[in-house]
DNA sequence: CCTACCGATCGGTAGG
DNA sequence: CCTACCGATCGGTAGG
């Protein structure tokens, strides 16, 4: 009669759908960008039935971010949690970040919703800004785990190289950065042991 | 009677006065963000009479770029070609760009619009690609002149450095990465005599 | 450089 | 989840 704890509602399902398709098109034209009238079309619904699914564009901006953060914690961060703490995992977070870039039309969902929302105060900022610090917090960790002689220099380089990769990749194309982050990551390796 | 070649007509200054705010509101809610009704009403105008300066949306978008191209040039790249070409120059490079973002509003202009762009095929994509290939081909110069082993990688390194440190301070207002990509480019500059 | 428009699209609402 | 709306704003035009 009632659903189960286990069971999936069609609107969940629904939900769902919107969510999955929101994040690629924000990676791609920003979380401004997304308009509620071009998701409904893509997903063939009326914009009425999309939007009361979350209220208020502002709602579904910030359960388009949760999803996204869902998302970059399979693709990226679990595939790397079976290797060592320290170095290997750091090694394995990069080569899983650097992985995701080939796997979504958009590219780093991050790079372009932390750029564009820099200036805008308020709730999606704040969760954007949450789950970069994030990101930042467990490079860290990894960084001192493996023995860095600054932890938080470690990671802001690592963060920026990566970025940067995706940066140079998306618009001109260059996959060189992707060799370049591996060596400098490599390089600051050899650092650690000195 | 007519104009002389040193003459500035009043046209002329109303379209400088209309691209600088442009490029810092650009800047702050990227180029599409920027719209002609909030630009003509910031600088007093009337929509119509800000738009026939330039005549579409994307070429004011270019003259825009254009503009920006020519402040950096001013603010970043000609301060810094006092200094020897190689290492004290790419030293001033990087001083002179991450002093350019305490300058201005919105931070650097190239990190938040090669964003923007980066899905966007056409001519103002076309043309951040160019000026941001142009900083990346002056780095490696600088950087082959410093006697880098890989000029390429270098020069990578140093502009996802810069920009990932322009992204921590706007994002969280963290000013540590600025020493960070001083201290980064110190070991940089360390393996090149190695 | 202006006023006065245009059709399209925005986020959002009423009522079912 | 839908149709049928709303006022505001978008880029752009006509005509001066």
């Amino acid at each position: 009669m009632s659903a189960t704890a286990e069971q999936v509602t069609k609107g969940e399902r629904t939900r769902a759908a919107i969510l999955e398709r929101a994040v690629d098109l924000a990676s791609l034209e920003g979380l401004e960008g997304l308009t509620i009238g071009r998701l409904a079309a893509e997903l063939r619904m009326s914009k009425s039935g999309l939007f009361a699914h979350f209220g208020s564009k502002q709602e579904l901006q910030l359960a388009t971010v949760a999803a996204a953060a869902d998302r970059f914690r399979v693709a990226v961060v679990e595939p790397a949690m079976g290797a060592g703490e320290g170095a290997p995992r750091l090694r394995a977070l990069t080569e899983s970040y650097l992985e995701h870039l080939d796997l979504y039309a958009g590219g780093c969902f991050w790079a372009a919703t932390s750029i564009e929302y820099d200036d805008r105060p308020g709730p999606v900022r704040d969760a954007i800004a949450g789950a970069l610090d994030a990101w930042l917090a467990g490079l860290t960790r990894e960084a001192a785990a493996a023995g860095a002689l600054d932890p938080d220099r470690f990671a802001f380089e690592l963060y920026a190289l990566t970025m940067g990769a995706n940066s140079r990749f998306r618009l001109s194309g260059d996959r060189r950065p992707f060799e370049y982050v591996r060596a400098a990551l490599a390089s600051l390796e050899a650092e650690l042991g000195d």
